[in-house]
DNA sequence: CCGTTCACTTGACATCGTTATGTCATATAA
DNA sequence: TTATATGACATAACGATGTCAAGTGAACGG
């Protein structure tokens, strides 16, 4: 199983990196064009390969796109990892927050991939499996800090219901950053920023569901 | 300009038929297999047509699906409209809130299309204008209802901006319904029943927005 | 040197939205 | 009545898309 000679080593980099340049100029077609618009064909031209060569680094288009989804979400996670260390949930949440909407406005394409279309089929490792999804982690950790909430009795008695909770923080967030992902040209509305309203939003929440009012 | 003869009249009677047959056969396939998966050749398949007799009637597949959605949208709009007689502005949020999430649970496809798509160019007339579209309706309920509660003092000081207030309220909803409609299968989120947390959703929003903690 | 592996290309298929052109019944005009 | 025009459709095709089966050729192990 491990590589055995130098040059098998270096055909495994080799095809590694190319596999690696697929993905960056996927990156960038669908940052620029959007997911959608970008064709196959167009990002095999952008680094000299021919369509069907990607097909023998990704099963489908819709593996290539999940897997650069992915990766840009791990760094979502590592900041919503760092967030973990704030010991005031409430003070968590609103970072959570922000930290959530901050990501999703600077990498609207695959915030609109992960969070704004269907996924028939739930995506599979190599082996069939199903894999980890990256939006149940930031899931987790709204979950995680909410529970905590309740579990101080930080919340007005009848919301028990972590998942309710969590679900409407999230909601929360990301009714904003998506109408704003969708509407943000509409002319007929005059656009309040979208950060700003995540903050006001977050902040309304949390003072609507504290068990005191202070 | 008016028809002078009842054949005309007759010729005329009957393309609006058609033309409404291709409507409700178009709506039937979107609800049933999705919009993106319905095909122009389908829906004319099912009245007995070719595709291309389907562009004699509408521009485009986004004319036809606009339309569509327009159409339905109007329902959205009458039950809006009754819920404008509710004094309180506090509780016709609340009904507002209510009535729109139902909408969109009942009509996810039409909703997706209108609340969760890009639309790169504004709907136009067929004299070229710009079109009157359903969702700013929906908005203006909304907007006017929170300019109405900022009048008469209900909420916090600081929340002085009917269009940050407005818009923090619809993307609370739209928040709920676009996740529910994305992610509902998704085996690894326990979801609440989404009318239930917007219904507890806007009870919060609404406390947490209000200038008094009763 | 020989055979195998495998990254990649060639060429094609099915399907999509859409269009140019043809057809034929009906309505109008002479 | 006959000729012309309108217009609602069909036929056939175009270009683009994702995807696949079959081939190619260089690099590798023996």
């Amino acid at each position: 199983m491990l590589p055995r000679s130098p040059s098998l080593v270096r055909r495994k980099r080799q095809k590694a990196e190319t596999r690696q340049s697929i993905l960056d100029a996927a990156r960038d077609l669908f940052v620029v064009d959007g997911i959608e618009a970008t064709t196959m064909r167009a990002i095999a031209a952008k680094i000299g390969y021919t369509a069907t060569a990607i097909y023998h680094h990704f099963r489908d288009k819709d593996a290539l796109i999940e897997e650069l989804c992915v990766a840009d979400f791990t760094a979502l996670g590592k900041a919503m990892y760092k967030i973990g260390h704030i010991v005031d949930p409430v003070d968590r949440l609103r970072a959570l927050g922000a930290a959530y909407a901050e990501f999703a406005l600077a990498n609207p394409s695959q915030y609109r991939f992960m969070f704004m279309t269907l996924h028939r089929h739930g995506p599979v490792d190599e082996s069939g499996h199903p894999t980890h999804k990256p939006d149940e982690d930031a899931y987790q950790f709204v979950f995680q800090t909410v529970s905590e909430g309740i579990a101080r009795d930080l919340f007005r008695e009848e919301l028990t219901n972590p998942h309710e909770l969590a679900q409407m923080m999230w909601a929360g967030v990301h009714g904003v950053v998506s109408l704003w992902l969708t509407h943000s040209d509409d002319p007929y509305i005059e656009w309040h920023p979208p950060i700003q309203t995540i903050h006001t939003m977050v902040n309304v929440m949390i003072r609507g569901a504290a068990r005191s009012s202070a």
